[in-house]
RNA sequence: UGCCCGAUGGUGUAAUGGUAGCACAAAUGGUUUUGGUCCAUUCAGUCAAGGUUCGAAUCCUUGUCGGGCAACCA
């Protein structure tokens, strides 16, 4: 654990934390909890809270829950509960011990909610949910008393005793706490805390009849688990009130709740609800496309647990609500990307390129290093001739005075390959568009002097594949904000992917799902879980970054 | 016309009454068998007005702007 007197925090939650520890609030304990709803996908937002939540427990000696808030039966589904502990796990943190159900708390839960109302803090209201509105006001206007505030605990008790037994429809009763009316806090105007619901558990079945509300339920789980510090996101800042009034009644153990602000990023949308538009109306294949900011969609898309947990470092936590560049997330993907991956050579838009000196039937062999960031990832060898395929890009007929290529007359280092020079080309009468380049080979031993090097592959060597060239979601910085009237989903980008086949190395062959891998000067790529021996399938990842396409004033994305 | 929270370069974040720093982005140059990486340099900031103080990003007041709160969701 780290010496209590040595100030390490690096924001204010670890100064509260590092406070506490000082002051033996906690007796030195230091619980926290990630508390998912299993009703949705998680993404890159919840990576933050997993991050702060997890990294906290790690950093000052604690332990850290991973809790299922499955308090509403009507959204959660095991199917989400799976997906989350992958994530989770694959994000790189470990609950141990600790894997939690707020359901399985619902037995105490109702003992408490008996205890208030014994104690004359909550009654069972019959007003109908239109009527509940009417009565709870706006925050400009107060609220007004229930008819049921002031009925007989004794009934109280018995009503609800009824409603978990079964006896109502929903919606015909709820348990309200009894707080104040007239607060200027809507949250503390009598709050539902129990509600009917005939819906069976996914993870109880169908033992209960109601269900604790959110606000009930959480301070509840927090306290059983003895948690010390309950952090969540700035929403649930107006809710504190209710958490702490709920826990002083009862009397029982009380955490802190601290609220820092949520993740936003640029070119992304980040809410369940979103999300979950995108995949149902088919703008993305499912959750797990590789455009979606979702953890399973980053890393499909080839994003490592390393980079996003090293991009919520950076980051940082505040209550400032802020909009993160992409770029920054990006950098943290490069940055890990770079010292990782496995170079290969894989040409995206192939032209021909005949070599006339190197007769017909010849197979030269070259050595190339896998990782320049890494001796040890070793070197590989590799087989060419007579005719290769070198990017279209590479070649410009009229090259500008930037253009360090190749062109007519011109020589290129082929990268780990010695040198080109082009003696000529052939074009399609009708297009005009080069089908061949002509040149002739110079073995690296010579030392051309040369302004560029291009990537290539051999083409009696090479295999196929399909890359798919994903791009960010949307057009505009911030897609939340549209005109007046206007759709969010107006700003998704068309061209977010671009599947075209491509010519790679025959190393790529049996590529394992998920790898990084650089096909060199243009990106960052890894084999798709699609991807089989016979049908490749690359994701690009990210591009790597490119000088030249600002240069020549291309997207470049 | 309610209550709560917030405001530091283009972006994100430090400085907790004592030299406004770091990262990203952008720009320039160097190295280079990836126009990658790496290295160097540059650009650029305390929302406003008062007050307290020898001294204010920091404390106080007022204002401005932004966000949140009116599910029997979480």
């Amino acid at each position: 654990m780290t010496d209590a007197t040595e100030k390490t925090a690096t924001h204010f939650i670890h100064e509260i934390v590092e406070e506490d520890l000082r002051t033996g609030k906690y007796d030195g304990r230091v619980v926290t909890r990630f508390p998912p709803e299993p009703n949705g996908y998680l993404h890159i937002g919840h990576a933050k809270a997993i991050c702060l939540d997890f990294g906290t427990a790690l950093k000052y000696g604690g332990t850290c829950h991973l809790r299922f808030d499955d308090t509403n039966p009507e959204a959660e589904e095991e199917e989400y509960v799976n997906a989350i502990i992958e994530d989770v796990k694959w994000l790189g943190f470990d609950w141990g011990e600790h894997l939690y159900y707020a359901s399985d708390y619902f037995e105490k839960m109702y003992d408490y909610a008996v205890e208030l109302i014994k104690k004359g803090k909550a009654y069972v209201c019959t007003l109908s949910p239109e009527e509940f509105k009417e009565y709870r006001g706006i925050p400009t206007r107060l609220g007004k008393e229930s008819p049921s505030r002031n009925r007989p605990v004794e009934e109280n008790l018995d009503l609800f005793t009824r409603m978990k037994s079964g006896e109502f429809k929903e919606g015909e009763y709820v348990v309200r706490a009894k707080i104040d009316m007239s607060s200027p806090n809507l949250h503390m105007r009598d709050p539902a805390i129990y509600r009917i619901k005939h819906a069976r558990h996914p993870h109880v079945g169908d033992t209960w009849h109601i269900y604790p509300m959110y606000d009930f339920a959480h301070c509840l789980e927090d306290s059983i688990e003895h948690v010390t510090h309950s952090l969540c996101t700035l929403e649930f800042e107006v809710h504190r009130p209710l958490y702490d009034w709920i826990l002083d009644e009862l009397d029982i153990y009380h955490p802190q709740q601290i609220e820092f602000a949520r993740l936003n990023l640029t070119y992304t949308v980040m809410s369940k609800r979103r999300l979950l538009e995108l995949v149902k109306d088919g703008h993305v294949n499912g959750w797990d496309d590789p455009r979606m900011p979702t953890l399973c969609g980053l890393r499909r898309r080839g994003y490592t647990a390393d980079a996003i947990r090293h991009f919520c470092d950076t980051i940082g936590i505040t209550k400032y609500e802020s909009l993160t560049d992409v770029a920054l997330l990006e950098h943290c993907l490069r940055d890990h990307l770079n010292k990782v991956a496995m170079r290969r050579m894989a040409v995206l838009n192939p032209v021909r390129m005949i070599l006339e000196n190197i007769p017909e039937g010849e197979v030269k062999t070259c050595t190339a290093v896998n990782n320049p960031e890494d001796e040890g990832a070793g070197t590989r060898e590799l087989k060419f001739g007579r005719e290769i395929y070198i990017e279209r890009d590479d070649f410009m007929e009229e090259p500008p005075s930037k253009f360090f290529r190749l062109a007519p007359d011109r020589s290129v280092r082929l990268r780990n390959a010695g040198f080109v020079t082009c003696t000529g080309l052939e074009k399609d009468p009708d297009t005009g568009a080069v089908t061949v380049i002509r040149g002739t080979w110079t073995a690296p031993e010579e030392k051309v002097k040369v302004k560029g090097t291009i990537h290539w592959v051999s083409s009696e060597h090479a295999i196929d594949a399909e890359v798919r060239i994903y791009d960010r979601l949307f057009t505009v910085e911030n897609p939340m904000d549209v005109e007046e009237g206007a759709d969010w989903k107006d700003t998704l980008n068309p061209e977010s992917l671009k599947v075209v086949t491509a010519k790679v190395e025959p190393t790529l062959a049996d590529a394992a799902a998920g790898t990084p891998l650089q096909f060199e000067r243009i990106g960052y790529f890894c084999a798709d879980p699609d991807s089989t021996a016979v049908k490749p399938i690359f994701n690009r990842t990210v591009t790597l970054r490119d000088s030249w396409a600002k240069i020549a004033g291309k997207p470049g994305k």
